[in-house]
DNA sequence: ATTGTAATGTTATAATATAACACTTTATAA
DNA sequence: TTATAAAGTGTTATATTATAACATTACAAT
């Protein structure tokens, strides 16, 4: 597993990562994002792809000045909006998820289905974020709305504490 | 029921607050924020005694240079480190939550117990937020945070989108 | 009364995000 | 193929949210 050179504090993964091949999931992540944007007639550019691959690199949730910095070392820094457009697109395209706690992104690993929420983990040690798709949750939340009358838009659920490598390596809380 | 000088823009309540009376809920949270902090040795100073105020006055989701604003009203306008400090401290006594999607603060109705969570039901059309307790959804973090042997240190789940009172009047998403 | 701690005041600045308008590229269609 | 509209990007300025650092005041406990 190859450290991306953009995220130097990145220690370790959490288990949904764990023992993966790095460079080719970033590989993947890029080939289903210009497949699902040929497909709907997104355009991925140039900043938008790049934007997509820093945050795959580093393999954390990136803030969006963090990205700023990164284009920066490799040519002309642009201004904040270039980055905040490219998040927007990417987030419309569901490509990556924004984690309201911390103000970051993250790419999302399942960008074709829309039926379910995701959810979070985000270890306070080594700052991790895990996506997890849980049906029990999904459906408790929708017997909720239901209870309560509300249609549901956006849910967004984080939960944060100490991931697994984290406790055994004597982090616990 | 009094609206709020303070939030010109409150319109009707949300389930949650159907039919009560506001200047008594008010004075209800106020009462037991009192009794908690004396029980625990807590300093509800005037400065964080009025942001409380505040918050619940509005009874909506309020953010901190809103309340600044209001401060300002009164007397002396402080500076934001003393409307984030009085944050901070309510926060930490459970007398407030911080809804992160908004950036903004709202009252807690239940700061005795801290065995579940909390969610949050925000309408993004009268931007109200409600406060909701569910076991079952507890029950299905717990067991996620099981699976993936993560230690929960906090829970925020967050629901944006349109709440019955608004539907009723239209604004169904 | 003295003294240590907690709280607040004050100034400056950091971190995150967007508005507004100019310019360029791309896709489309005449 | 060029004209044109729409989408994307550049640029400048600024809004919004939050905190660092240090001075001063109030309070509580001896």
């Amino acid at each position: 597993m190859r450290n991306s050179p953009f995220m130097p504090e990145f220690k370790h993964a959490y288990s949904p990562f764990k023992n993966h091949q790095h460079s080719q999931c970033i590989h993947h992540a890029l080939c289903s994002a210009e497949k699902l944007c040929k497909e709907n007639g997104f355009r991925l550019t140039n900043v938008r792809k790049r934007v997509l691959e820093l945050i795959w690199e580093s393999h954390q949730a990136l803030g969006a000045y963090a990205i700023l910095e990164q284009l920066g070392q490799e040519g002309v820094k642009p201004a904040p909006p270039t980055v905040y457009r490219a998040l927007d697109f990417l987030l419309d395209a569901g490509l990556v998820h924004r984690i309201n706690s911390l103000n970051a992104y993250i790419g999302c690993n399942h960008p074709k289905d829309h039926h379910h929420g995701s959810y979070f983990l985000i270890c306070q040690h080594c700052r991790i974020v895990a996506e997890i798709h849980d049906q029990a949750i999904d459906e408790e939340i929708s017997a909720l709305a239901k209870r309560e009358a509300f249609i549901v838009c956006e849910r967004a659920l984080e939960i944060s504490g100490i991931c697994q490598r984290c406790q055994e390596n004597g982090h616990a809380g």
